[in-house]
DNA sequence: TCTAGGATCGGCT
DNA sequence: GCCGATCCTAGAT
């Protein structure tokens, strides 16, 4: 099934980060641990500013040791914990010096559904399984330890490939990003990015 | 050191 | 719809 995929090449992420969440929509992201082999199609996305962004981690310019990838190339997977409990995977875009990332926020099995639902519990419900950014990272076992991985590197176990098929913009939704009341006005900015409808 | 708070989730009412 | 879990992170002291 993924012998007909490429992986995207760094380009793909060294655009505009609006831009690159748009095209992220029905790319499949692959995860390799041990002999365990999971893919996902990307279905809801949310993008993040950078540094004139009052939502992103790296607004104002401020970097720290747990932000120090998203200050890193574009292409790279940034993980971080939250609430204790939870972790969320991002894509770093853009480039070098420009923080930037989108938040891989939900998807649909399209390889290793089982592994899937053993690790998120056998009785959750299918569509239950991938629906929020903990919920992703459980499925596909991402902690901070895969924090810093690169997505255009082949051999990674951690890639994001594209199969040529995607979504139309009339099937893409443009909503508020979802819990970040803080950001003041910026929290209104339509930087989520989800589709309903089948493939095209 | 100490403290407050968070890009969430799932169970309960 | 509400609320607690749980602990890292960042900023203050």
């Amino acid at each position: 099934m993924l012998a007909e995929t490429t992986v995207l090449p760094r380009g793909f992420y060294q655009r505009p980060t609006a831009v690159v969440a748009r095209e992220l929509l029905g790319k499949i992201l692959v995860r390799r641990s041990g002999d365990d082999v999971v893919a996902v199609r990307v279905t809801e996305v949310e993008a993040y500013l950078g540094v004139d962004d009052p939502a992103c981690h790296t607004y104002g310019g401020k970097r720290t040791p747990r932000t120090e990838t998203m200050w890193g190339p574009a292409g790279f997977a940034y993980v971080y914990l939250i609430y204790g409990i939870h972790h969320c995977l991002n894509v770093v875009t853009v480039g070098e010096g420009s923080p930037e990332a989108v938040l891989i926020r939900g998807g649909s099995a399209v390889a290793g559904g089982s592994i899937i639902r053993r690790r998120r519990g056998v009785g959750v419900a299918r569509r239950d399984l991938l629906d929020g950014p903990g919920k992703l990272c459980q499925a596909l076992a991402l902690t901070r330890l895969e924090n810093g991985l690169d997505f255009c590197d082949p051999t990674s176990c951690l890639t994001i490939r594209s199969d040529g098929r995607g979504f139309l913009d009339g099937q893409v939704e443009r909503l508020p990003r979802v819990g970040v009341d803080y950001a003041g006005e910026a929290a209104a900015w339509p930087l989520r990015l989800t589709v309903s409808s089948g493939l095209r």
